[in-house]
DNA sequence: CAAAAACTTAGCCATATGGGTAACTAAATG
DNA sequence: CATTTAGTTACCCATATGGCTAAGTTTTTG
């Protein structure tokens, strides 16, 4: 171990998914692409910040999935695919599950008790 | 603008909860509290990681409102809030909706289209 | 073909993040 | 009461992130 072979900066699917989501401006650039694709300048134009800076943020979108980008002439065509979001939802749809299967248990386990009580 | 007053690393509450979901050892911290509480060294014995490192983690849940904490005797008990979930589950589900309406329009609009034709 | 438009590349900067060690405090325990 | 146990505090370090400017490149356009 004296040599940490850490490359480590979240590199999964999940992770690289839910940091391209924890970003104001990537959410509202989301959001913009729901409309249909958009050329990185239509989509920058809101958001007040240089376009190097912008492209960033496009540019981890589409690391992680959620877009893609073709070129078109002089002219970059972002789209979404919103499919890429559908592992976000199962990792949040599973753990909602697991926490209501747990409540049920609780709730059996408290009904078997108040029977055993009665008896 | 000569002066940034940049104190911009995502603060709003989406931001924080989106990126305490993005690291693989927060998330098992989740799935290891969706059975119950349990204190910091029991959640830590699975994450080959020094606690202090690990306490990092813990602290962003709670920053996040992922988790609350409290002290019981020298052992702090990690509780969790799954409620804290939902809104990245309403912003992903806002999303889908959108979408899906997105094609219905689309759907809607090359029905009339097709009507058009046949007259 | 000159100039504008739409990126791209390259580099800089401050702060955040994820990891670590060392040393400390406070509560249980033998 | 001496020792463990369970955190906690205080740093340090490398890399990542989010922003910038300056200087390209490649298409369009006038």
């Amino acid at each position: 171990m004296l040599l940490s072979l850490m490359a480590n900066t979240q590199h999964d699917t999940l992770s690289l998914l839910f940091a391209a989501l924890a970003d104001p401006t990537r959410r509202a650039v989301i959001d913009a692409l729901l409309d249909g694709p958009k050329p990185v300048s239509a989509l920058a134009a809101p958001h007040d910040m240089a376009l190097p800076s912008f492209l960033k943020h496009v540019d981890r979108l589409e690391g992680a999935g959620v877009i893609t980008t073709r070129k078109d002439g002089r002219v970059r065509l972002c789209q979404l695919h919103p499919e890429a979001l559908g592992s976000a939802e199962q990792w949040l749809n599973r753990a909602r599950d697991r926490w209501a299967g747990k409540l049920d248990r609780l709730a059996a386990h408290l009904d078997a008790t108040a029977q055993e009580t009665k008896q």
